[in-house]
DNA sequence: ATGGCAGGTTATACCTGA
């Protein structure tokens, strides 16, 4: 047994903000760093500035200008690999195995647009079948004795108390009864654990990300949780602490997301 | 009061995010 934090960050560019991801590494020390919106190939990925750290174990799905996902790591990977979804190479899930068959599946959902309804806009359509591929993808895997962890920006605040007024984004992308659904079914499809919840009452607010365009985004504080830690059922004994890290979203040049940390035994 | 901001790109306008 080997304890391990596991963490999730959608950074909004890697390249402008590689050094708040190096201050955010020697100040939280994560095992794991799993990055979503790193908006960059995977030669423009600065590889070396996060491995002369001590993060060399890397995995990377780049994507030009938009996109891209890329797990960071100080323990090395038994295996890793990219998987494309709905048809597009677009740098939306990279995958590495840790010692112990610990598979960490790191994702970045589509966003889906503005309209909440698949029949008119192609975005919002590609989110609901992402997501129901990504539900059939695990149910067709799903085994009593996996030990995954499925982190990323996964761009649905499910619970009432995931966002910060269910009444006013009941229509708003991102909490939609339709996508809150489609979590649901990916959710159910290999009995995952939501590894944040579990440490924290429903009924306690919990956002992970608040919009650039609030004046004061701590004052107005109109949050959302879209950031997800999810493990599966034989890891849920193993879990030991889950830390939203707000304070990183008060940063000079900040992501407008805050990383999300696990803490567990593998 | 969700978009007033932010990032990237065959850039100086338009796409994306959510």
């Amino acid at each position: 047994m080997t304890e391990v934090t596991v963490t999730t960050w959608n950074i909004n560019s890697v390249r402008l903000r590689a050094e708040t991801v190096l201050a955010y590494l020697r100040e939280h020390n994560p095992d794991v760093l799993c990055l979503q919106e790193i908006k960059a190939l995977e030669d423009q990925f600065p590889r070396e500035v996060f491995a002369e750290a001590g993060w060399e174990h890397q995995a990377v799905a780049g994507f030009k200008g938009y996109n891209g996902v890329a797990t960071l790591s100080r323990i090395p990977f038994t295996d890793k690999g990219v998987k494309h979804w709905c048809g597009k190479e677009d740098g939306r899930h990279v995958w590495v195995e840790l010692p112990g068959k610990t598979e960490v599946h790191n994702f970045y959902v589509p966003a889906g647009g503005d309209e909440p309804d698949p029949e008119i806009n192609p975005k919002f359509a590609h989110k609901l079948q992402f997501l129901a591929d990504m539900a059939m993808w695990f149910e067709a895997r799903k085994a009593p004795r996996n030990r995954f962890v499925l982190v990323g920006d996964l761009n649905v605040a499910p619970g009432e108390h995931d966002v910060w007024s269910h009444k006013a984004l009941l229509k708003v992308v991102s909490h939609t009864p339709i996508e809150v659904e489609a979590m649901e079914r990916l959710m159910a499809a290999h009995d995952w654990v939501d590894a944040v919840r579990y440490f924290t009452p429903e009924t306690e607010k919990l956002y992970s990300w608040w919009s650039y365009r609030a004046k004061d985004w701590e004052g107005a504080d109109k949050g959302r949780r879209l950031d997800h830690v999810w493990v599966t059922p034989p890891l849920r004994r193993h879990l030991k602490a889950a830390e939203i890290h707000k304070h990183v979203r008060g940063w000079e040049l900040p992501s407008d997301h805050c990383p999300v940390a696990v803490t567990l035994d593998i």
